[in-house]
DNA sequence: TATCATGCCTTGTGTCGCAAGGTATCTGTC
DNA sequence: GACAGATACCTTGCGACACAAGGCATGATA
């Protein structure tokens, strides 16, 4: 899991729109999509995941709807508005950009299309 | 420039680490050595830099000569201590394995060499 | 009945990037 | 001689935020 703070730091944002634009919508869900897709490394605590979440409502880029599961627990739901799909864009772009810059710094392998 | 700060939190400690492991030694000579290198997509305020330095120094992952330039300025040389080395392969593995983490996650190309 | 998974949340602490400021020297140029 | 610009170091104050640690409530399972 990310024991450095400061590395989920920078994509938390990207992570967070990308996985609700592609189906996950509610907290619980989101903390164990980022561990499933991320291959287990990544991990997106409680304490990190719904402020962060509650920021980007705030921020217009989510909206959240409450509703019921199956089993009768309430959910928070929250859908990408289209300024969350706009921002998605961006700073998915932004991480790319910056990360193939760390890693020509690092001597890394470059990103390319397998 | 990475006006996000969150992202070069998450990659300081390795590129300078790495900077300065190829050669770069003195402050002012690492924060331009951050721009080129990086095609001039990565800046390091000198704020954010100094500090940076002084705790890595402090952590005992550098150690610090004074100099004379050749004009006979004073210059702060860094070089990376055997502990400092051993980090900087420690955290370039951790940024690798995060930055393809991510990646995955926003779907984007893999890693690769070449 | 108790425990676990689900599902939401908050407060306190510490770290750290950045803006903005400071100091000093050397090399021009006028 | 004066002044600007590059070089070279540094610090303080502010704001943002990840995480640990806690809390609360419900449904399923044993």
């Amino acid at each position: 899991m990310a024991q450095n703070p400061d590395l989920i730091r920078s994509a938390l944002e990207p992570i967070v729109l990308e996985l609700i634009s592609g189906g996950a919508s509610y907290g619980y869900e989101i903390s164990r999509a980022v561990q499933q897709s991320s291959g287990g490394q990544l991990l997106a605590q409680e304490g990190t995941l719904y402020p962060a979440l509650h920021r980007l409502e705030k921020r217009g880029l989510l909206k959240a709807v409450w509703k019921k599961s199956p089993e009768g627990r309430d959910r928070k739901h929250y859908v990408l508005t289209g300024d969350g799909r706009r921002h998605l864009e961006e700073v998915r772009a932004e991480w790319v950009s910056f990360s193939q810059a760390v890693n020509k710094i690092l001597g890394v392998a470059h990103a390319q299309f397998a």
